[in-house]
DNA sequence: CACCTCAGCGTACGGTCGTACACAACGCCC
DNA sequence: GGGCGTTGTGTACGACCGTACGCTGAGGTG
C-alpha cells in the first residue's frame, strides 16, 4: 500500500522543518509555504512527496512521538531495582524525555490533534502503550498507569507553570504513587510501635 | 481601558459559538465567518465587538477557565473532611467538571494555547492557582499540587484512551497521593503485628 | 542517435481568510 | 421638523491558503 518514495533526505528535512515550524507557530500556522520555505525545498516537493497536510502532519509527529518514547523507554531500561525506576521516572519528567520546551509544545499540539480525530488518537495510544510496558518492568500494571497520569500531569504543570514544582516534591509525588513511602516510614514505626 | 460595549446579549452568543465551534473543529478551524454563522450574527459584528481574533479567543476561554473551576470549587467547598475531599476529587475527575467530551477538547485546546502564548498563560495560571487553593482547604499545599497534578494527568487519559482507568484505579491513586493509605492499612498491620 | 519514463518543480486557480471602512438605522436633543 | 452622535452592518480588498497539473530534464534502453 505504501507508495515508493524517492529522496528519502528530502522527505526528512521536510518533516523536521515541519515540527520545528509546529513547535513555534502550532498546528494553525502551519502552512506548506512555511514548511517548504523553512526546509528549503520548492513548494512543489510538499505535494510530491506528501499527499497531503494531514499526511505530512501524521508522518511528523508519529516520529516525534516515536522518539520521544524510545527515549522514555531506553532511559527506564536502565533502571536496575525499583530504587533506580523511580528516579529514572523523576529524571523523565525533570530533564530528559520533555526537557526542552519544544517538546512541551509538540505534545501538547499532538494531545490536542489526538483529543479530535481518531487517527492522531493512534499515536499517542501507541505512545501511552510503550510508556506503560517500560513501567510495568518495574511496577504492578495499576501501579504503572497511575505513574503514567502523574508523570503527563506533572509534565503539564512543568509545561505551563513557571515555578513548577521542584524536584523534591516531585520525587515525593512518585514515591507515593509507587507506593513505597520512605517519608512515612516514620509513621509506619509509630503505628507498628506504639510507645 | 474597558471600551464601552453595547448588546451583550449578541456578545455572549458570539462567545458562545465561539466555544461550540473550537470544541468541534478546534482553535485552528475557527473564524470570523463561521462563528458568526454559528452565532447567527453578520460578519461585521465580529470586529464591532471584538477587536481581532485574539480578543475572541481570550474572552472565550477565559469564561470557559472560569466557569470549569468555578464548578472545581464549588464542589470541594462541598466537603466537609479529608475522606469526603477525596471523594470529590475523584468525582471531578470521573463526572463533574471534566465529564463532557466537550470540556476535555476545550481544556487541551487552551493548553495548548498556554504552551505557547504567555496571554493564555495567564489564564492556565489563575485556573490552577484556584484549583490549588481548593483543594488546600483540606490538604496541605504539597500534597495539593501533587494531587493538581495527577489530576491534570488522569484528565488526558480519559480524554485520549477509550479504556481510561476505571473509577476504583482513580480512588486508589488519589488514596496513595493524598498519602491516607486504607488500601495499604493491612501492610500496616503486618508491620505493626509481625505474625 | 531517438525515444521513453518518471522524479521533481513552477505556476496558477479557486477559495477562505481577517479586517477596514462607507454607510444605514436609530434615538435624542434643539 | 432638522441635526447629530451612537450602534450596528454589508461589502470589498489584499493576503494567504491547498493543491492540481503541465512542464523540465536527467537517465535508461534500443
Amino acid at each position: 500500500m505504501t507508495v515508493r518514495r524517492h529522496d528519502p533526505d528530502r522527505r526528512n528535512r521536510i518533516i523536521d522543518a515541519c515540527l520545528d515550524l509546529i513547535a513555534e507557530v502550532g498546528v494553525a500556522g502551519v502552512s506548506h509555504r512555511k514548511v517548504a520555505a523553512l526546509a528549503d525545498v520548492p513548494l512543489g516537493s510538499m505535494t510530491y512527496h506528501f499527499a497531503g497536510m494531514d499526511e505530512l502532519l501524521r508522518e511528523a509527529f508519529g516520529r516525534f512521538s516515536r522518539s520521544v518514547s524510545d527515549g522514555f523507554e531506553q532511559r527506564m531500561s536502565e533502571a536496575t531495582d525499583v530504587a533506580s525506576a523511580r528516579a529514572a521516572v523523576v529524571e523523565i519528567v525533570t530533564r530528559d524525555v520533555f526537557g526542552t520546551q519544544r517538546d512541551l509544545v509538540l505534545t501538547h499540539e499532538l494531545y490536542t490533534l489526538a483529543a479530535r480525530e481518531p487517527a492522531f488518537r493512534e499515536l499517542t495510544n501507541a505512545w501511552m502503550a510503550r510508556s506503560r510496558a517500560a513501567l510495568e518492568r518495574h511496577f504492578d500494571p495499576v501501579t504503572a498507569r497511575m505513574l503514567d497520569a502523574l508523570i503527563e500531569g506533572l509534565t503539564i504543570h512543568r509545561a505551563l507553570d513557571t515555578e513548577a514544582p521542584a524536584g523534591a516534591a516531585i520525587t515525593e509525588a512518585v514515591h507515593r504513587i509507587t507506593a513505597s513511602p520512605p517519608t512515612w516510614s516514620a509513621e509506619r514505626q509509630m503505628i507498628g510501635n506504639p510507645s
